[in-house]
DNA sequence: CTCTGTGAAGTACTTCACAGCT
DNA sequence: AGCTGTGAAGTACTTCACAGAG
């Protein structure tokens, strides 16, 4: 047995752990069910939820399988219900405090972006080099300055961080998060960052995405190229 | 036998499928690469370029394999010449001109970025609904109103979008791309896009991230407090 | 009779270990 | 002797089909 299994049943969790794949899916239940309560729907079926997240109900149905039985057989789920059930199991209860390094064009859209407000994270920091930018307002904050980041993040009892920084500076910036005692990291930066095993690091990067998009378009287009081939050779 | 294959196979690609897991880290591999031949080294091992990349040196191997057999055995890669390989199988010989759709800090951060122009990606295009946005300059680009958004897209030749817009008007601004022909696409929006069969859409999300990151997070606390509980009981 | 929850089967990915070049 | 390339074994995820609750 390992020893956050172990764990999880010391500390009575119901849940033992969640496969990376539903994990990812469980949030996009969670902003379906939101728009649904938005909506005044309070009762929703496997199906609907299903259609409405873009997956098929044999694999939601599976995905909340992990988190418990939440639903009614004959019926469906209630929606206020679910919600809260998977916000529960995946932390979302507590208040996460958000720094943000780097004021640039996206560390402000960050900084600015509705969803991130709701659900229980709340921007609490932001940083930059230039001196240009520190002590800019942006929205509620006010930019700090890089150098004073160690004492900001403490005063301020930030516990997640968001890297908005160019590659160059990326590691080292994330050396002295981790070394502050932030063990969560969002990274915008396209480099791979060393961390050591406790510190998560999540990694969202805009040249990848569009790279595989550019595989499967290429594809589409020799399939295409090839059909036509094809057709050719038939007559 | 699928259509796809067969149509890999009368086109003559040595490449039938990349699974999508190995896809996004030969993009990875791509850059670890990249930044090798700035540095003027030109030779790499599979234990080396698996270092950089974060992942184990089989896994590597087995993610080139699917491209083909570029090393030399008892020696390793040629950095040169397995970066092209790589490029090319993802597409990425051919120029892609991208439009970006919404010009808000976060679209304005997008066509900035640098790794964006290199590796075959232009931005052609940027759009905004906002009339004191609209004719602004970011870059060498000058914002177009979403009003003339088909003719735009038209005129630049555009084969990928970006779109960087509030999630109330992602969707009708994702059907007039599909409209106008683009058939790939990578939305920042957080609503599940619907689009035909033919076309490819990729998703970031911030908010997704942050609450994989909370639920790590809150694992790690209840884990600390069950080994806490632990020792006690051990005593 | 409807719709959930879930073992079991099927599929895809990862890891392993070593064969095969150089 | 060293490092790649890859079948085969192991693991994780997805799909299926139906048992079971209302």
């Amino acid at each position: 047995m390992s020893t956050s299994e172990e764990s999880d049943r010391l500390a009575g969790a119901a849940v033992r752990h969640i496969p990376p794949a539903s994990l990812a899916r469980l949030t996009i239940y969670l902003r379906a069910l939101s728009s649904m309560l938005g909506e005044g729907i309070d009762r929703v079926s496997s199906d609907e939820l299903a259609e409405a997240a873009g997956v098929n109900s044999p694999k939601l149905r599976k995905d909340l399988s992990y988190l418990g039985s939440y639903g009614t057989r004959g019926v469906g789920y209630d929606v206020s219900y679910l919600s809260e059930q998977i916000a529960a199991a995946l932390g979302l209860t507590r208040n996460w405090r958000v720094a943000i390094v780097g004021a640039g064009n996206l560390g402000r859209a960050l900084a600015g972006y509705p969803g991130f407000g709701s659900r229980g994270f709340e921007v609490v920091a932001l940083f930059d080099a230039d001196q240009l930018v520190i002590g800019q307002e942006v929205g509620w904050l006010r930019v700090s300055s890089i150098e004073a980041m160690e004492s900001v993040l403490e005063r301020t009892g930030a516990n997640m961080a968001v890297l908005s920084v160019p590659a160059e500076v990326a590691q080292d910036l994330c050396d002295r998060l981790v070394a502050s005692g932030i063990t969560s990291i969002l990274s915008f930066a396209p480099v791979v960052l060393q961390v050591p095993d406790d510190v998560q690091v999540r990694k969202v990067d805009m040249a990848t995405e569009l790279q595989i998009l550019a595989y499967h378009a290429q594809r589409a287009q020799v399939s295409n190229i090839a059909s036509k081939a094809r057709a050719r050779l038939a007559t």
